[in-house]
DNA sequence: TCTGGGGTCCTAGGACCC
DNA sequence: TCTGGGGTCCTAGGACCC
């Protein structure tokens, strides 16, 4: 039977914040998006102070002010690095991991004979070494290791670290949890089961497979299968080469005029390019997208244009000119635009010196 | 009027994640 | 007035084929 735990970062940004303000302990903070558009990450004292996930920071501005919330424009280049350094400390505690996001990484622990001691070993050590706290949820798939995790953090009585291979918590655990906090589990989901009279994940895991899957399709007989201990989402410590490469942004203020929203496909192109590059890799395809704003008044409008390389490429110069040739079929007259963006796909390694052995590029993939 | 059946491939969009 | 960004996976439906 094999053994996950799942090692989340409790409030990461915000802790990465406090590292260089040890003061902040205590004390409510919150971490802003790009534009300081909303927030993106609590302190568990804002969130006691009603702040709500994603909420747009003008609508708070009262709150800060109040309670004296300190207040961080996000840091991504920080958040990635002590990411890297929270993933070299668990590695002395398994050879198999799985960075599963900037916050948290699965570990395989199996054969581990007490699981408990491990998962507090890995709250303490990897506090001490890079000042970040963590919770650590512990079960037979990733689903209950993601289950257990949840508990950790929510329920005080465990101390940060749930182990769901115990059978009888499991029972208690699985009758007290809504489906909605189980990983996988959206609003729309959720809707379906609660509609189906389905609120706990002890109904969940009752249902047949073939209910579950009636009702959530695969996906929903895949989390089905693993609440019930049947693993369906293996621990992948050599993941895939990434399938797409994505630039988006909203804007600050509606753009109207065509010029300035190819000024700013332009630019995602660019930065696109630079990623590409930056990981060697080359783009077989373009797509370039612009919609209105999903809040209030204008009606939608929202138009995605792709369009394919003959030969696969990683220059600024043919992205850009690939999203102004699509501009004028993207754009529209008197529509405010509030968000655009640029995806590369249909990735591969960069062939190497092309324009030196490839005299005629346009042959490059045909069959000898 | 009646108007095959079954494949494959591709894409747009939905749902979900952190 | 101002409302994040970057991903993955799945499904439905159209185009095309024999």
């Amino acid at each position: 039977m094999p053994l996950y735990a799942l090692v989340d970062c409790n409030n990461f940004f915000v802790s990465c914040e406090r590292i260089f303000r040890p003061d902040l302990e205590g004390k409510p903070v919150i971490v802003l998006s790009n534009n300081d558009g909303c927030v993106i990450a609590r302190s568990n004292e804002s969130k006691a102070l009603g702040i709500s996930m994603g909420v747009p920071f003008f609508q708070i501005r009262n709150l800060v002010a109040k309670f004296g919330i300190a207040v961080f424009s996000c840091n991504h280049t920080l958040y990635g690095d002590i990411s890297r350094r929270v993933n070299e400390t668990l590695d002395r505690f398994s050879d198999r991991i799985e960075p599963y996001s900037i916050d948290e990484s699965f570990l395989d622990i199996t054969g581990h004979c007490a699981p408990l001691l491990t998962g507090n070993d890995i709250r303490r050590t990897v506090r001490q070494w890079t000042g970040i706290p963590t919770c650590v949820g512990i079960g037979t798939t990733k689903t209950l290791a993601k289950l257990a995790n949840h508990a950790a953090k929510k329920m005080p009585q465990f101390a940060g670290v749930c182990d769901l291979s115990l059978p009888a918590l499991r029972q208690e655990i699985f009758h007290t949890t809504d489906i909605a906090d189980i990983w996988g589990i959206g609003a729309m989901s959720a809707e379906k089961l609660y509609c189906a009279k389905i609120r706990t994940v002890a109904q969940l895991a009752a249902l047949s497979s073939a209910q579950a899957r009636h009702l959530l399709q695969v996906q929903g007989a895949r989390i089905h299968a693993e609440l019930n201990g049947a693993v369906c989402f293996p621990l992948d410590d050599f993941p895939d080469a990434r399938q797409g490469i994505a630039v988006t942004r909203s804007f600050g203020r509606a753009v109207t005029v065509m010029e300035e929203l190819g000024q700013a496909l332009a630019a995602f192109a660019s930065r696109a390019a630079e990623k590409l590059r930056q990981d060697g890799l080359e783009a077989a395809h373009i797509t370039a997208f612009a919609r209105t704003s999903r809040h209030g008044g204008d009606a939608p409008y929202s138009k995605t244009l792709s369009f394919d390389f003959s030969t696969p490429t990683d220059s600024s110069f043919d992205l850009n000119r690939a999203v102004q040739n699509m501009l004028p079929h993207i754009y529209r007259d008197g529509v405010r635009f509030a968000k655009a963006g640029v995806f590369l796909n249909g990735l591969s390694p960069r062939a190497a010196h092309r324009a030196i052995f490839s005299p005629n590029p346009a042959q490059t993939h045909r069959h000898p």
